[in-house]
DNA sequence: GTCAATATCGACACCAAGTGTCAAATATGG
DNA sequence: CCATATTTGACACTTGGTGTCGATATTGAC
């Protein structure tokens, strides 16, 4: 009961100082850009020093992509738990539907998707996080299916599926939101059609 | 006369600089590492100082990433000739020879693929370059095709075949080559099957 | 060949992102 | 309350990248 109690603790505080340091500091990025905001305003900003921001996230890029590790892990989660006999092209547009209500539901994820788009270099790092994303995705569907292990098919499919996923999100943005995410992505992942289950 | 002859003095003294300059970095990148190698001795092995060394690459990245600059002007060269009745899946099989020609054939090519997936900091930079190459071949297919302007799809499709194009080529490094590359990208983009032109 | 305009280079100073170290402060468990 | 482990801040340092400025070639015209 004690162990809990104060591993919870520590646990707690740092989780709470995590998310008033993203919290700053993402007021900072929206104010001065990204890129004009530095680690030393964003320390002072929630009281603390340069060194600690750093005991705190591995980056300044980690404060926002770092938000990723959740999605990664939902999604695979939500992967596992699709019937083995669905399409796979079907199970992946049904774990989308996580992406999907993260992006259009939250108010703050659209200023952090537009802070992550305003700065090539954090952009960047955005897409190897995705990249990432993908290869746990394919390595699930190797395990739940009897793809060979070296067969390039897993991968392609997934990363097909993300193409997608983003080709809707990007039209979703330029239509200033006024169309659908979710049929957007329907269309998208329409348009290919899918052989292997 | 005179012009042509001393505008290609020093355009033609910097090429042999900056190749000097690829050259010898990528020594020292598969010896040390990519990450270990700094700008400084990079600089001093050329023979010239870091300050002139960031007059002829803006970054320490753009020395391995920019050489896809080439490689997205011959695709979209390549995409703009293809016949206009051919399926745009085809087209891009066909626009993938570049690639995979590049991939395949040069020995050089395999040691810049290698550094640029040793370090997630320059693999992220060269996705984001792909990111945008991909752009470029969505945006010349809806100047070529009567898609919409606002139209997921071609962003989709472009992005679906280079998912195949990317997992071709890790299964390929996964059987050491000894698959051959092509091959594997045409079962990769048959298990996707397109219905639009 | 000489000379003025121009581009290039090196040296220096500077900024921002990280990292190692160590001593002080603070929380934890008994 | 006390011994111990953790957190923190201060400091110094490395590396990538940029602005500036005087010295040094290069170029084009005469």
């Amino acid at each position: 009961m004690n162990e809990v109690k104060t591993e919870g603790m520590r646990e707690r505080t740092r989780r709470i100082v995590r998310t008033e340091l993203t919290q700053v500091a993402q007021d900072l990025f929206v104010k001065n850009g990204y890129e004009a905001t530095t680690v030393d305003q964003i320390a002072a900003a929630a009281g603390l020093s340069r060194r600690t921001f750093f005991r705190y996230f591995a980056s300044k890029e980690d404060l926002l992509i770092g938000k990723y590790d959740l999605l990664e892990e939902r999604m695979v989660e939500s992967l596992k738990a699709r019937p083995l006999d669905e399409p796979l092209w079907d199970s992946l547009r049904r774990i989308f539907d996580i992406g999907v209500n993260y992006f259009s539901n939250t108010e703050r994820a659209e200023a952090i998707e537009n802070t992550v788009r305003s700065s090539p270099a954090l952009y960047a790092r955005y897409l190897e996080r995705f990249s990432r994303l993908q290869a746990s995705l394919a390595e699930t569907v190797c395990q739940r299916s009897n793809y060979a292990p070296d067969s390039p098919e897993p991968r392609a499919i997934v990363g097909a599926a993300f193409a997608c996923l983003t080709a809707a999100q990007e039209a979703w943005y330029k239509s200033n939101k006024t169309k659908d995410l979710a049929t957007l992505l329907d269309e998208a992942m329409a348009s290919l059609r899918i052989q292997s289950g």
